[in-house]
DNA sequence: AATCCGGGGAG
DNA sequence: CTCCCAGGATT
């Protein structure tokens, strides 16, 4: 949960995790539905699957133990060198590093590493480091105090040095580097890509969506719980698929906002279509009763007569061909 | 090596 | 708005 997350953010998620999926086990008989119900509004819904087919995987080859064995745990989808030295560290004291956000500024400051550490030569350095530094004993502590003192001291922004053990030692402060240390990350390159979605509410109204560009669309695909925002007005495109709705005898509305599928407070019946170009492929798939489905998985899924005529309209192509 | 994933917090 | 967050998989 705390990848990319901050540790407030993911504060209530986890104690509802936790409430939920008690134990290892528990978590390994759950559904995968249920998982990703829990983590809705975290993000990165990735994590939630590897983490629940990590669970299975130990409870099913491991005994459902906690192995002291790096190798065992670099083996789980979703688990990289962060997390092996994370969980071994303080679970068996092994000395093994961690490098995240917060390490990552502190020693590039610390040292006055004024390369860009998270890639190429300056990423071994990083690593290479974070393992010199460590002590023989406690080490998980140690990995938790660098992790803190970046988080409450050796801050982003306006580092607080008058209040830093390490002060005395720090080469960034020392050349006054200290607010433009660790070099910031390159800013990836925007590409403009149209996508259209349609989604059918409970009531026979229609929230008819189109958002060129931004690439934020993409999380609908991962999954799609309150993911979706529209703010733009329809293009000629999205008026033209309206059109075909209402010939298919559905009300069509052009109202825009913001849909919060709230699962669990009604039931909803509806459908999503989602299109997308990417990479040259084209994917589609439907969103029904807060699951994904893909269109043979939609056949046998009970659903209303104008729903799947619908549905099958759009998997037949007559509308995407329309949108693109 | 570059891209993608998903929100929210803070300035 | 922008930048950042207890990263990792994919291409």
């Amino acid at each position: 949960m705390l990848q990319q997350t901050q540790v407030a953010t993911v504060v209530p998620y986890f104690e509802r995790f936790l409430a939920a999926f008690p134990t290892l086990q528990a978590l390994a008989a759950a559904d995968e539905q249920d998982v990703l119900r829990l983590w809705e509004g975290l993000g990165y819904y990735r994590r939630a699957r590897d983490l629940h087919r990590a669970a299975r995987q130990l409870v099913l080859e491991h005994n459902g133990d906690l192995p002291d064995d790096p190798d065992v745990w670099r083996g789980l989808s979703g688990v990289g060198r962060y997390m092996v030295g994370a969980i071994l560290s303080q679970a068996f004291d092994r000395r093994l590093p961690i490098v995240e956000a917060n390490s990552l500024r502190v020693l590039c400051r610390f040292f006055g590493q004024t390369g860009d550490p998270r890639r190429g030569p300056g990423q071994r350095w990083l690593w290479e480091t974070a393992e010199d530094i460590l002590p023989r004993t406690r080490v998980g502590e140690f990995n938790q105090a660098v992790m803190e003192l970046g988080a409450l001291v050796c801050t982003p922004a306006k580092p607080r040095c008058g209040k830093c053990p390490l002060a005395s030692m720090c080469v960034a402060r020392k050349q006054g580097l200290q607010e433009t240390i660790p070099v910031p990350p390159t800013k990836p390159k925007v590409i403009e890509v149209r996508e259209v979605a349609v989604v059918i509410r409970h009531g026979e109204r229609v929230l008819l969506v189109q958002r060129p560009g931004t690439g934020r669309w993409a999380r609908m695909w991962e999954f799609p719980h309150g993911a979706l925002r529209a703010k733009e007005a329809p293009d000629d495109a999205a008026l033209r698929l309206a059109r075909e709705l209402t010939s298919l005898g559905v009300e069509v509305t052009d109202e825009m906002e913001t849909v919060r599928h709230g699962v669990t407070h009604h039931r909803i019946t509806m459908i999503c279509l989602g299109a997308r170009k990417r990479n040259g492929a084209f994917r589609s798939g439907f969103y029904v009763d807060s699951r994904w489905l893909t269109p043979a998985e939609l056949g046998p899924y009970p659903i209303s007569a104008p729903q799947r005529l619908l549905a099958r309209r759009l998997v037949e192509g007559s509308v995407q061909r329309n949108l693109f």
